[in-house]
DNA sequence: ACCGATCGCCTTTTT
DNA sequence: GGCGATCGGT
């Protein structure tokens, strides 16, 4: 081989990528533009840190965001680098489970702990409170989750997160909880494992000797402050992001992060990468002009060498129906893999689903499967967490007594207490319970004892599927699932085949157990089968795919962008998520909006979304009739004067009896609403 | 402890 | 419209 060949995939990539993949130094920001090819360039990347700068690939960490990225570029990487078997390709989140596991030890965590998820976040507040409604509780978790993605713990200042005078002290019994019980939350696996790293940085830091971050605009905090504890002055690290792209700061993303990278890793070259390879210049526009409504953007200029294309299609149509017969409709040209039906929220799917299954039109529904959170699922595997953390109370509870053993909820809270005698052990409580207990409690603690007993027993002998379907039967679960619902029964076979595959004892069961609760897209019924299939998909989860056509639905007012989001800047990032929605499309888009949306099982009136408003005319084709009198101009956005209240802003108008309706915010901070066929406001900057 | 009926609230988005 | 929480009767 002559060393001074360029290697083969270094070929086809355009001088940006290039430099991007050659650049050497302290850290690179790379500013992706969708559909700009990076993650050729972060996979070419290892690929000649390995092969050419001579990076051992042990010594390569890659984070990504979703498994469903770290599959796809761990399949990428596997293919252009021979021996790049070592690489660590990981999401944070997995990452942090990995560390706490194998040094965890060194900050007090046993490598058995059980991940939690909102749901048992929940039943654990519940057990460290007093007489907090379900309401409550969801707001506690949630600002304990926010809490964790900035990197706060219960006694740091968490006025920014909620003002609720409570927080602290729930916040701080919860987490005194969680480590008794020696299980963590979600925000844990990164905010634990920068505590490892900051008690033990030996342990981890200086172990890889270049990090490599996608979407790393979606980042929060805590994942920042994890970022700067692995690095040491030596590492090569390289972020790559888009700030058009962020759409999860909702769940703590903090778009500053990619704002203020270079300042905050000194030595930072910055690389933008503006050629569009996936779509045609028309869609580019759109998505372009849309997000240029937003401030605050690092800016960039997308460009593809790509033909113009053909005009987007935007269709007004009478409900939600039509929309999916007109999808339907759609895909009578039988391009059913190519193509992508976006929505909002997942509750949108529904109408998608009903319609296709009576024409027979195969889909696969991405993401919304929550297989994992299905009633039987959950049961089946609190089972499991206990025999992986036998201090796991929040599975003992849901579990002790389903099905009926004669251990009610007072006897269930007596074992938990007397556990504290047993060092946390449920197990080793139950049994004795089972003498102090009167008549059925105290028979139901001991079967409960002796089920836990036996299937301790077979983990070590059974590979973790047998120990499963022994699991199912034995705890009369199959059994009592079948009866109430075969389906239910039906999917605990299908939680039995994802074991498949996995051996026998505590390091499968572990294994298994965080599969489950960090890559719960692993399991989806429709997913694995073959055959041409149009996917349904929320539009977060469309984040690194691509179609050649996409449908863009039910683009209303309330709906996208949501009513909760009107007036801070929340619009902007729904205004993102459009803008990553249209970026999914090759060559055809399609967008749709309703006049009336079933909401609640209510038929609701509906106005087009803002959004389409901010799409130049002449990249579209409109199919339908607009609501009448839609040109009445104070669109969303223009500045008015009114005598009483000064100058503001429009920012809503709808229809009421066929009267145009605006809601403005004045400068005051004041919302009025006007009728302006008869309000005396002025336009300003416009001839009235 | 369990069952059934009623009430209320809900829908963002996900690692 | 549907699910889950809650209450009251057994």
């Amino acid at each position: 081989m002559n060393p001074d060949a360029l290697p083969a995939y270094l070929g086809p990539l355009n001088d940006s990528q290039r430099e991007a993949v050659l650049h050497e130094g302290r850290a690179l920001l790379i500013l992706a533009g969708a559909g700009s090819g990076k993650t050729r360039v972060i996979t070419s990347k290892i690929a000649y840190l390995i092969d050419r700068k001579g990076y051992d690939p042990r010594g390569i960490l890659a984070v990504t965001f979703t498994n469903k990225a770290a599959g796809e570029m761990r399949e990428r990487v596997a293919r252009t680098v021979p021996g790049s078997e070592g690489v660590a390709i990981r999401t944070f989140h997995s990452f942090g489970a990995w560390a706490l596991r194998r040094y965890g030890g060194r900050i007090g965590i046993q490598p058995s702990f059980t991940i939690y998820d909102d749901d048992d976040v929940v039943s654990l507040l519940q057990s460290v409170t007093e007489g907090a409604s379900r309401r409550d509780l969801d707001a506690y978790a949630h600002w304990i989750g926010r809490a964790k993605d900035y990197g706060l713990g219960p006694d740091d200042d968490l006025l920014p997160i909620s003002a609720d005078p409570q927080l602290p002290s729930i916040y701080r019994a919860y987490e005194s909880r969680l480590r008794e019980i020696g299980n963590v939350d979600f925000g844990d696996l990164i905010l634990r494992c920068l505590e490892l790293l900051r008690a033990e940085p030996a342990a981890i830091r200086g172990r890889f000797r270049a990090v490599l971050v996608d979407e790393y605009q979606d980042s929060n905090v805590a994942q920042y402050e994890l970022l700067k504890e692995l690095v040491d002055p030596s590492t090569y690290l390289c972020v790559v992001g888009d700030d058009d792209q962020s759409i999860y700061r909702f769940r703590g993303a903090e778009v500053r992060n990619i704002l203020t990278f270079a300042d905050a890793f000194p030595g930072t070259s910055v690389v933008r990468l503006e050629e569009n390879y996936r779509s045609t210049r028309n869609i580019l526009a759109i998505a372009s002009s849309v997000v240029a409504n937003n401030k605050g953007r690092l800016g960039k200029t997308l460009w593809t060498q790509k033909p113009e294309g053909k005009k987007a299609l935007l269709v007004y149509l009478r409900s939600h129906e039509e929309e999916a017969e007109l999808v339907a409709e759609l895909l009578r040209d039988g391009r059913l893999e190519e193509t992508a039906v976006l929505y909002r929220t997942n509750a949108q799917s529904h109408a998608f689903e009903t319609l296709f299954a009576q024409r027979g039109i195969p889909y696969r529904l991405v993401g919304s499967l929550r297989f994992y959170e299905r009633e039987e699922i959950k049961d089946a595997t609190s089972l499991l967490a206990l025999l992986a953390n036998p201090r796991d109370e929040v599975a003992f509870r849901r579990i002790v007594n389903k099905p009926v053993r004669g251990v009610g909820g007072a006897s269930a809270e007596r074992i938990v207490a007397l556990a504290a005698g047993h060092a946390g052990d449920l197990k080793a409580a139950a049994s004795a319970a089972a003498r102090s207990l009167p008549g059925r409690a105290g028979e139901g603690a001991r079967a409960f004892a002796r089920l836990l007993d036996d299937l301790g027993t077979a983990l070590d002998e059974l590979p973790l599927s047998e120990l499963l379907t022994k699991l199912v039967t034995a705890s009369g679960l199959l059994e009592f699932h079948r009866l109430k619902d075969p389906q239910k029964a039906r999917n605990l076979e299908e939680l039995v085949n994802a074991a498949v595959g996995y051996g026998a004892g505590r390091e499968a069961l572990a294994q298994f157990l965080e599969r489950i609760e960090l890559d719960r897209s692993s399991i989806s019924e429709e997913e694995g089968k073959p055959g041409d299939r149009v996917t349904l998909i929320t539009m977060h989860n469309t984040k690194g795919l691509e179609f050649d056509r996409v449908v863009i639905t039910g683009l209303e007012d309330d709906l996208f962008p949501g009513r909760r989001d009107l007036l801070d800047d929340a619009v902007e990032e729904e205004r993102r998520l459009f803008y990553v929605s249209v970026t999914r499309a090759r060559e055809e888009l399609v967008l749709t909006t309703c006049r009336t949306r079933l909401v609640w099982g209510r038929t609701a009136r509906m106005e087009p979304s803002r959004f389409l408003f901010e799409i130049p005319e002449e990249l579209l084709r409109v199919e339908g009739r607009p609501p009448a009198g839609d040109s009445g101009g104070y669109e969303v956005g223009t500045e008015i004067y009114h005598d009483e209240y000064g100058s503001g802003t429009v920012f809503k108008r709808w229809y009421n009896e066929g009267e145009l309706v605006v809601q403005v915010l004045f400068e005051s901070g004041m919302t009025a609403r006007f009728i302006p066929k008869y309000a005396r406001l002025e336009r300003i900057g416009q001839d009235g």
